[in-house]
Formats: C-alpha cells, structure tokens, sequence
DNA sequence: CTACAAGTTCAAGTTAACTTGAAGTCAAGC
DNA sequence: GCTTGACTTCAAGTTAACTTGAACTTGTAG
C-alpha cells in the first residue's frame, strides 16, 4: 500500500490534486488507523490514465464517467484499459484535421487577404463554442 | 461605421466580448456624440484575427502582444497580417505532433498494457503543465 | 521525548475569458 | 410624446481544475 506522497511522486500528480480527484471520485483509497489516506498500487494506473485522458482533451468530468465503465468486481486489465480508450482516436483525429484545416487557412485565407468573417470559413461563427453558458470558452481542445 | 451590435452580428463575437476585447486593449472603438461606439470597418478582420488565433490557441494576451506588432500609422494590409501569423505553423505542428503521439500511445502504450507512470514515456511528469502557479491548467492547447 | 515533516479537513483563492445584472442614458418607431 | 430596444459603465458571477491557508493530528528521526 502507498502513501499520498508515494502516489504524488510516482504520479507527478500533486498531493492536493489526487485528494480532489477522490473527492470527484475519479480514485478511491483505504485509511489506515490514523486516517492517512492508503492506495492500492492500481491507482497509479488508473492516475496515469487520467492523466493521459486529460492530454488528450477530456474533461475531469468525461474522464470520471469513462471510469466508470471499467468492472467494478475485479481488478481491470488491459483488456478493459484499452476499450475504454478506443473511442479517442476518432476524438483525436479530429482535432488534427481542424489544426490542420486552420494551418492552411494560415497561409491561404489569411495570406491571400480573405480572411473576413462573412466569406472565409476558416472562421466561421456557427462552428463556434460560446453556447453553453457562461465561463470561459476553451477553444481548444473543446468539445 | 459599424455598431457595437452590427460587429457582433457580423463577426458572431457577442458584444459584451467586443467591450471586453476593448479594455484589453485588442481592439479600439470612436465614440458618437451619444458615447456608443463607432467601429471602422477594419475591425471586423481584426476580430476574425483574433477568432482564428484563439481557435489556433493562442490566449488574448498573446493575441494582444502579436497585434501590437501590426503598424500603427497605416492601415494593415494582407502582407502585414500574414506576417503575423507566420510563426504559428510551428505551433500548430507541434500540437499536431503530441496529438500523432498521444494517438500512437492509445494502441500501443495502454492496449499493450504498459501505461505506468514510472515506464511509460507518454505520461511523462516532467513534460507536464501544473508549474505555472495556480488556477485550472489546460493540457490541451498549452502552451 | 521532542522536534518537525507529513497527513487530514474545510473553506477560500486563482486564472482565463467572458457573461450577467443593476442602474441609468439614448434612439427610433408609432 | 412615449414606449421599447439598444447602448453604457461597473461590479460581481461563472467554470474548470486545482492550489493555498488555517488549524490540527500523526509519524518519525535523533
């Protein structure tokens, strides 16, 4: 079993934010007698997922549902590791085509001079996010 | 000269946003009599350019040091305008390249059962976010 | 046994990019 | 002339993902 910082240094994660993640349930722990928060080795998997999810674009949230997906009963293997995260790829290729439709739209719609908002897809207003309430817009790596 | 709601409609980029952009120093507007604003027509590309930036990534305050490069006695043209955004292929190749890495890391690194933390170079810590003081960090897109 | 490091909880702070609300002024149509 | 809608300012709220601080308890090295 591990200690929070055994976890925060194996993990890179800081201390505060593997406690955030219990709290938001994305991780669980024992306790020992003194109420120290005790880990089994597996939550480094698990962390290292979330962190990888995260790179990838996925909000905590997203991330806390996809993990719930993975067998409640026994301990989950690769198997289930890697089902979980077969569905990103599509996410993924995504984005690459829009940074890639946005590199050439640098040296075309920009360059030529097009770049106006009524004629120039590149910056199209329907496609944009600024509609799901208030707080600030990630347009990066939104969805 | 446009109204604060025509640049709104015209751009997509609610008008609370355009005044927000104007303290910020990204964009400046005339005042009528009546002190409502009165924008020129070259706003409506300043305002594309910056819809395009952020979408590449780039935070207002660097939206903000690229457009004071912009000449203040003349009127921007094409060539001043795709100056700017030269340097950000390589950004965009960059993200673009951590995406084809993330993405390769999805069937090789988690489907062949190696994502752990302290192996597997995909979830490396010292490449991590999270050292630039407090507030949300933002994986995708940081920079 | 005594420091002092490490752990705990809980509330409040931080950043970015805006939005929302209050309170009031201006303009346009009928 | 009046109502309704657009505009203005300024302060405060919102979201995500944590961090920081206060106040206190445990664990451990010397």
């Amino acid at each position: 079993m591990l200690k929070i910082s055994d976890v925060s240094k194996r993990s890179g994660v800081a201390s505060s934010a593997l406690r955030f993640y219990e709290e938001r349930g994305l991780i669980s722990s024992e306790r020992a007698g003194s109420g120290h928060r005790r880990y089994p080795r597996s939550v480094l998997r698990r962390v290292a997922f979330i962190v990888f999810a995260q790179r990838i674009g996925l909000s905590l949230e997203e991330i806390s549902e996809e993990l719930t997906k993975l067998p409640a009963d026994r301990a989950p293997g690769r198997r289930d590791w890697s089902r979980l995260s077969s569905q990103w790829t599509t996410r993924i290729d995504e984005r690459i085509a829009e940074l890639e439709r946005l590199k050439s739209g640098l040296t075309e719609c920009i360059g030529c001079g097009c770049l106006s908002l009524d004629r120039c897809a590149l910056s199209n207003p329907e496609d944009r996010v600024g509609r799901r309430g208030p707080g600030p817009r990630f347009w990066m790596g939104d969805r």
